[in-house]
DNA sequence: ATCCTCCCCTAC
DNA sequence: TAAGGTAGGGGAGGAT
C-alpha cells in the first residue's frame, strides 16, 4: 500500500475471536476421498489415443467411476484403482493437509449440507449413487500438441442448478453455503438497481457489503469503510492474518530463527516476495503484505529509489534480501545493519559490525548449511510445493488478470456503496470548467476511455528520468543473452517507432531496435498507480467500466451536466493532470459519444494527449480507421478476413464496402453483425454496460515450462493447482457448477527420434476451470 | 427453440 | 533462461 501511515494506528487492537472466523478462508479438515491416477506407469507413453488420467471419486468406501470411452478396459482400471484407493484409505485422518484436488473433487459429494431441498435427493442417490461423472475425451488434432481434458461434472438429475458448497467440509460449525446472494438493502445506484444480486467476487467486497453500518470489525481491529484505504486496509489485516495464521502449508517449520522479526518486502526483490515469505515463515518470524509503521521490524528490498527516501519514517528501516538467506545459512538472525540499504532515525555507525557477524557465521555454519541449500534447491525446484505461488510471483499476466479483476471487484462494490471516493483536489476546480453562458441541454452519452500509456514503461521511467523518450522494454531479461525467449511485456513510444511491440520477444526486438535498453518489472508499483487511478476515476463518477489494471470506461453524461461543463476536453485534461501529479504517470483520454469511438480516439490521443471523436467527424474518423484496431478482431480473424476476399484490405472504409452477408459468412452472424456496426462507428453499447459486472468462472492455468517426468510430479502439481482453485472459489464465495481439470501432452510422434523420448517425454500443461453454478454469485 | 459442453478467439 | 494468466463472447453439434 501506497501510504503507510494508514495503519499506523493499527494496534491497541481488542481481541474478538468469533467474528474475524468470518474473515477467513475456511481451513479443510476432512479426510481426502479422491485421488488421481495416471493410466500408464508414467506420461512418457501417453499419447492422444489413450486415456492418460483418471479421477476417481471415493465415498464411504465406494467408488464412483464412469467410463464412457470404447476402447478403454475399464473394468481392470476399476481394480486397479480400488486397490491404490485402498493403499490411500490407511492414511491418517489429518495429515493428508496438502490433498486439494481430493478436496476440491469431494466437496461435490457432500453438497447435501446446503439445503434442504438436496434432501429428498438424497434417497434416489442412495440407489444412484454417482453425482460426479467423469468423462474422458480427446481433443480435436493440433498441429503441435496434443490436449487431453477430464471434465468434471455434475450429473444435471433434474430440474435446475444443484448447488455445491464448495469447500465446506465441515457441515457443523459452519453456515451452510448461502444459496443465493442477495442485496439486503436498496443500493442507491440506479445502475445497480437493475441488478439485485450482489456482485461479490472478492471476500472483500463481500465484507463490504455485508453491514448497512459501515463499521467492520476483522481480526480484532474495527474498520469504518469510507474510502479505497479503508478497503485495503481491511484486506490488508486480513491478508497478514491469512499469511501467518494459517501459514500456507508449504514447509514445516524449519526453525525459529526469525521469531519476533517481522519483514514488509518493498518492491521486487531477488528471490521474489512470495519466496521470502515461505523463508521467513518457515523459520519462525512473521511476514508483513504490507508496512506497519512500529510493527514491522524490516523493509525488504533490492534498492531503493532516491526519491522514495524522503517519505520514508522514522524508524523504518530498509535491508537488503540477503539478510535473511545469511541468516538462515548463520542459523541465527544476523545484525541487519550489515545488510542495510537506509535508516531513518540512525544512520551511520554499524559498518564495523561486519566483524562480529563473520565471526559468528563461522561458528555454526554445518549443520544449516544442508538447511539452507536444501530449502534454497527446493525452492527453485519446478516441483516445490511452491512451484505456483513461485511462479505466480513473476507471471507479469497473472498481475494484470488478477489485478484487473481486483479493479472491477472495486468498482462493483463502490456501485453497491453508491458513493464517490473523496476527491483528492477541490471540488471547485470542477466547478471552473464551466464556460458560464450556455446551459448544456443535450442529455447525451459522452464516454471517455482512459488508458496509460505504456503502463509498465511510464512506471519504470518515473525515477529514470534519463531515459525519457529514449527506447525502453520491460523485460525479465536483462540482456545478457542476445537471443533471449523473454516477452516484453511494454515499450516504449521510441520503441514502437522501431517496430518493437508488446508481447514480442526480446530476441526478436534486439534485431528491430539494438540500443533497446532493458529494465525489469515493478509488480508492487503496478498495482499502487492502478488502484489509484481507480481511486480518482472513481472520485469523479461511479458510471465507471474497469477494463483492465491500466484501463478504463467512464461516462461523464451526468458529470458534464451537473458541473455544466461544455467542453469534455476541459475535463479530460482535468482528470489526465489529477492522474500524472498523483502517480506521475501519463495517461491518454479517447472522447466519444459511444465506448468505441471513445476506444479508437485513445489510440489518437496517445501518447499522453486527448482526442474527442465528435458526432460531426465521426464519418470521416471511421473510413481510416484500422480494421484491426476494432475490438473483438483479431489475428485471426483478419488472417480470415483477407482469406476470404481474396486481397488485403485494411481500414474500416473498405470494410464498409461488404454487404453484412459477406460478412457473417467470414466471422458468424453475431461478430459480423457487431463489425458491420462498429465500422460505421454506429455500434451503440450494450444496456448493461455500465452495470455492474459478475464474474461468471474461476481458473487456475500454468502453460509454461512444464515438463513431467514421473506421474508423482503431474498429481503434485495437479493438486496445487487444484488447491489454487480451491482458494479463489471459497475467496470470491462462488460455487462450481462443474469443475474441469485440463492437461496436455505431447504426441508421440512428434518426437523426433526415440532418443529424445525419454528426456522430452511429454510436456504438457495444466489448470483447472471452474464455471459458476447461474445464479450463486 | 433452447440448453449444455467443448472448443476457438480475443484482450490486457 | 524464463515464468505463454485469466475471463468473456460465441460457434458447432448434441441432448432436451
Ligand atoms: N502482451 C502484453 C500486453 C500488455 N501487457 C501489460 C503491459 C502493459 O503495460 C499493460 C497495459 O497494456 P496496454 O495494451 O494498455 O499497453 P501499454 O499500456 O503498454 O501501451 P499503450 O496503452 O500506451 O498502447 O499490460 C503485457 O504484459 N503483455
Ligand atoms: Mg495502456
Amino acid at each position: 500500500m501506497r501510504s503507510p501511515d494508514v495503519f499506523a494506528d493499527d494496534d491497541g487492537a481488542v481481541n474478538s475471536d468469533d467474528s474475524f472466523e468470518n474473515f477467513t478462508v475456511t481451513p479443510i479438515r476432512r479426510r481426502s476421498q479422491a485421488i488421481v491416477h495416471s493410466e500408464n506407469e508414467s506420461f512418457d507413453f501417453a499419447t492422444g489415443s489413450e486415456q492418460a488420467t483418471v479421477i476417481e471419486i471415493q465415498q464411504h468406501q465406494e467408488t464412483v467411476l464412469f467410463e464412457e470411452k470404447e476402447d478403454v478396459d475399464s473394468e481392470e482400471t476399476i481394480n486397479r484403482l480400488l486397490d491404490s484407493s485402498l493403499e490411500e484409505e490407511l492414511e491418517d485422518i489429518d495429515c493428508e493437509h496438502n490433498d486439494a484436488l481430493s478436496k476440491l473433487l469431494q466437496s461435490f459429494g457432500h453438497r447435501e449440507n446446503s439445503n434442504e431441498r438436496q434432501e429428498e435427493k438424497e434417497e434416489q442417490e442412495q440407489e444412484n449413487r454417482p453425482n460426479v461423472s467423469l468423462d474422458i475425451f480427446e481433443q480435436a488434432e493440433d498441429n503441435a500438441d496434443e490436449e487431453i481434458e477430464i471434465q468434471l461434472s455434475e450429473e444435471p438429475e433434474d430440474d435446475e442448478a444443484t448447488l455445491l458448497p464448495v469447500a465446506l467440509p465441515d457441515g457443523n460449525n459452519l453456515e451452510p453455503a448461502p444459496k443465493r446472494r442477495r442485496l439486503d438493502f436498496a443500493p442507491s445506484t440506479s445502475s445497480a438497481a437493475d441488478g439485485p444480486v450482489v456482485p461479490a467476487q472478492s471476500d472483500v467486497g463481500e465484507y463490504w457489503n455485508q453491514n448497512n453500518t459501515k463499521t467492520i470489525e476483522i481480526h480484532g481491529n474495527n474498520f469504518e469503510i469510507n474510502n479505497f484505504h479503508d478497503y485495503m486496509r481491511m484486506k490488508i489485516t486480513k491478508l497478514n492474518h491469512q499469511v501467518n495464521v494459517e501459514k500456507s502449508k508449504p514447509f514445516e517449520k524449519i526453525s525459529e530463527i526469525f521469531k519476533n522479526y517481522s519483514v514488509y518486502v518493498n518492491g521486487y526483490t531477488e528471490p521474489p516476495a512470495l519466496v521470502i515469505r515461505d523463508l521467513i515463515v518457515a523459520h519462525g518470524g512473521e511476514y508483513h503484505c504490507y508496512y506497519m509503521h512500529g510493527r514491522t521490524t524490516y523493509n525488504i528490498a533490492s534498492s531503493l529509489a532516491t526519491a522514495k527516501i524522503a517519505t520514508i519514517r522514522e524508524k523504518e528501516i530498509f535491508i537488503k534480501s540477503d539478510w535473511i538467506t545469511e541468516s538462515i545459512a548463520a542459523g541465527k538472525p544476523l545484525d541487519y545493519r550489515d545488510f542495510l540499504i537506509y535508516e531513518k532515525g540512525a544512520q551511520e555507525k554499524g559498518r564495523m559490525r561486519e566483524f562480529f557477524a563473520n565471526n559468528s557465521q563461522s561458528q555454526n555454519t554445518e549443520e544449516d548449511h544442508s538447511t539452507l541449500s536444501s530449502s534454497q534447491n527446493a525452492f527453485l525446484d519446478a516441483r516445490n510445493p511452491n512451484f505456483i505461488r513461485d511462479y505466480y510471483a513473476r507471471s507479469r499476466l497473472h498481475l494484470i488478470s488478477t489485478l484487473a479483476q481486483d479493479m472491477k471487484d472495486f468498482v462493483a462494490n463502490l456501485k453497491l456503496e453508491g458513493k464517490l471516493i473523496e476527491k483528492c483536489f477541490p471540488e471547485e476546480e470542477l466547478k471552473q470548467l464551466s464556460e458560464g453562458n450556455i446551459k448544456n441541454s443535450r442529455n447525451e452519452n459522452m464516454v471517455f476511455h482512459v488508458d496509460l500509456d505504456c503502463f509498465f514503461v511510464s512506471v519504470a521511467l518515473r525515477d529514470r528520468v534519463d531515459l525519457k523518450e529514449k527506447e525502453v522494454a520491460i523485460t525479465h531479461s536483462k540482456g545478457t543473452i542476445s537471443n533471449s525467449m523473454s516477452e516484453i511485456a511494454s515499450c516504449s513510444y521510441a520503441a514502437r517507432s522501431c517496430g518493437v511491440k508488446n508481447g514480442m520477444l526480446v530476441r526478436d526486438a534486439l534485431q528491430h531496435c539494438p540500443n533497446l535498453t532493458l529494465l525489469p518489472y515493478q509488480f508492487d508499483d503496478y498495482v499502487n498507480v492502478s488502484q489509484q487511478i481507480y481511486e480518482i476515476l472513481a472520485s469523479y463518477t461511479l458510471e465507471l467500466r474497469a477494463v483492465s489494471c491500466d484501463e478504463m470506461y467512464i461516462n461523464v453524461g451526468t458529470l458534464c451536466q451537473q458541473y455544466d461543463i461544455q467542453d469534455p476536453i476541459l475535463l479530460a485534461e482535468h482528470i489526465r493532470k489529477t492522474i500524472r501529479a498523483k502517480t506521475r504517470c501519463p495517461a491518454s483520454v479517447g472522447i466519444g459519444r459511444t465506448s468505441l469511438l471513445a476506444r479508437l480516439a485513445t489510440r489518437h490521443a496517445k501518447p499522453d494527449g486527448v482526442y474527442w471523436v465528435t458526432e460531426e467527424k465521426r464519418i470521416e474518423f471511421m473510413l481510416e480507421e484500422k480494421i484491426k484496431d476494432l475490438p473483438g478482431l483479431g489475428y485471426q480473424m483478419m488472417d480470415r478476413l483477407t482469406a476470404c476476399i481474396g486481397k488485403e484490405i485494411s481500414t474500416c472504409g473498405q470494410l464498409q464496402q461488404k454487404p453484412e452477408r459477406e460478412l457473417s459468412q467470414i466471422f458468424g452472424p453475431k461478430l459480423a453483425t457487431k463489425i458491420f456496426k462498429q465500422c460505421r462507428g454506429v455500434e451503440e453499447d450494450s444496456e448493461d454496460f455500465w452495470k455492474t459486472q459478475l464474474r461468471k468462472s474461476v481458473s487456475c492455468d500454468i502453460n509454461y515450462g512444464i515438463r513431467f517426468t514421473k506421474r508423482e510430479e503431474l498429481l503434485q502439481l495437479m493438486r496445487a493447482i487444484g488447491a489454487e482453485l480451491e482458494r479463489k472459489l471459497t475467496d470470491s464465495k462462488m460455487m462450481a457448477g462443474a469443475i474441469t481439470v485440463k492437461l496436455m501432452t505431447k504426441k508421440l510422434h512428434h518426437y523426433k527420434s526415440m532418443e529424445d523420448y525419454p528426456t522430452l517425454c511429454c510436456g504438457y500443461s495444466t489448470g483447472f476451470h471452474a464455471a459458476s453454478l447461474p445464479g450463486s454469485n
